[in-house]
DNA sequence: CCGGATGTTCACCT
DNA sequence: GAGGTGAACATCCG
């Protein structure tokens, strides 16, 4: 997915279709509505209402609806929630939000749309060729953690902690969305590349200085690479591959499995 | 044809 | 209960 950084820009997008109004529905691949939801349930949730504002937790883009009249005391709609899964995009009135992805657009295709909320002058889409997204109304935000763009010192001590022996592998826990929202696979290797710090490490196991140092470069490394345009533009990215070297001392990169994804990591300075 | 892919979840071990 | 592993999901791409 569309890690932070993809859902951040959907979010921007999405700004675009606020105070619009919702005028129909339509779900060609049910799969992407999260039981109970049905097509009929989300467009008697929606249709009539506008967004009132668009909002990102992690890797959930939440888009807050309004009251279906502009009486004082009419109640506010629901909350639509989207998760992208692994190549979920956002389409507002056929735009775009992000350049290059996985199966990206110059190849887009009609039957990737999987749910189109057609609005006011045109529409909202979620693009999708593997179908992992999912689309749920007021979704839980409660079993999320801090989000990883804004979380504090103190806050990514305690995603880190661990309650037996030294924790699980550093990149592990990064990704555990329950304990911290938004890092992805390629985000994980960046900022624990930039760190200078093993995906192997026990997440408990980092010193005073290393947690600091490790919460450093994760907002310093979601801030750059908001500003390149997207997770695959870090400086380890090119190298991530068989054959790649470290960028920085020019060693061999490893590939491992941590936490059940691929892994690329430099095993000279990543201690 | 095969392996792998920016993710989540569940079953099954230890 | 915590944590690890592997598979499943579904489809496309190199």
């Amino acid at each position: 997915m569309p890690e932070l950084l993809e859902v951040e820009f959907y979010r921007q997008l999405a700004l675009g279709v606020l105070g619009r109004t919702v005028t129909g529905v339509s779900v060609p691949d049910k799969k992407v509505l999260v039981p109970p939801l049905t097509v009929t349930g989300l467009r008697r949730a929606l249709v009539g209402r506008q967004f009132t504002s668009a909002r990102r937790h992690g890797k959930l883009l939440l888009l807050e609806s309004g009251p279906l009249a502009d009486w004082g005391d009419a109640p506010a709609g629901p909350i639509l929630g989207i998760r992208f899964g692994m190549t979920g995009e956002l389409v507002v009135d056929d735009r775009s939000a992000v350049d290059r992805l996985l199966y990206s657009p110059g190849r887009y295709g009609p039957q990737w749309v999987r749910c189109r909320i057609e609005l006011s002058g045109g529409r909202l889409e979620l693009h999708d060729p593997r179908r992992f997204g999912r689309i749920a109304l007021d979704p839980d935000e409660s079993v999320l953690g801090p989000d990883a763009a804004t979380v504090s010192p103190a806050e990514l001590r305690g995603a880190l902690a661990a309650r037996t022996g030294g924790g699980p592998p550093l990149k592990a826990r990064l990704q555990d969305q329950a304990r911290l929202a938004g890092l992805g696979n390629l985000l994980c290797d960046e900022i624990l590349w930039r760190a200078g710090l093993s995906p192997w490490r026990p997440s408990g196991s980092l010193t005073g200085p290393e947690l600091r140092r490790l919460h450093r470069h994760l907002r310093a490394t979601v801030s750059d690479l908001l500003v390149r345009g997207g997770s695959h533009l870090g400086d380890l990215m090119p190298e991530r591959g068989a054959g790649g070297h470290c960028p920085r001392d020019g060693t061999a990169l490893v590939r491992s499995t941590v936490g059940g994804r691929t892994t690329w990591w430099c095993p000279s300075h990543q201690v």
